[in-house]
DNA sequence: CTGATAGTTAAGTGGATGCTTGACTGTTCG
DNA sequence: CGAACAGTCAAGCATCCACTTAACTATCAG
């Protein structure tokens, strides 16, 4: 359970724009081609080409080429890093709650 | 379960930051005032208030103030609300891959 | 009252982000 | 070959972000 920080950081910020949000959520279903990302999005290309760089960067999403259409995967891992630490801080609060109901207890 | 998107962004947003992570990481343990949660980072004060009001702004922290000094206490529901996506997200592949199974077991 | 403490406000700065348009590359199809 | 297709590169622009310093307010202790 390595927890390389700054990662994190990419991954949380990748997850802040709807649009890159709305692209992972379509990925999560299966693989795609960068035109079947961009179909359902109001905005040019170039812009879905850059949410994707930043996808690829954080580790959230693998990327290939195959002749001219490049195909798009989910990379669950990166995904997971995120949750573990939102659920690492949820616990620590748990046993913080457990610790106070023990004492209110005696 | 109101999906309030707009929320998520910036709950995701505040997470992106090392400084704010930190911030959060320390109110799990319990609560502090302003000052005990700058003590440990390399910032001005200033600094730290404004990232305290990105915590709250998106509903991550409530603060109150008594006399001259501000307590934080963490909300664990928009720590909840992002944990819930990025599970949701897992679930949706997962079972996609139980799909993708039961196709090859044929 | 006076000084120290705890926090707040305001203004400014440099750098990152999210988008655009226009020109371009490589691939497939007829 | 030549046209359409799928994607890419580059530049430019408006906005946002993370900080800073300086000046200020409010509270508490002696």
């Amino acid at each position: 359970m390595l927890n390389q920080g700054g990662s994190l950081d990419r991954v949380f910020q990748a997850l802040a724009d709807p649009t890159r949000r709305e692209m992972v959520e379509r990925l999560v279903r299966g693989p795609a081609s960068v035109g079947e990302l961009a179909r359902p999005l109001a905005m040019s290309l170039p812009a879905v080409m850059q949410h994707l760089q930043v996808l690829e960067a954080c580790g959230l999403v693998r990327t290939e080429k195959v002749g001219r259409v490049r195909t798009c995967h989910i990379e669950p891992g990166a995904l997971r890093a995120a949750e573990s630490w939102l659920s690492g801080q949820r616990t620590t609060w748990e046993h913080r709650l457990d610790r106070l109901g023990d004492l209110l207890d005696e």
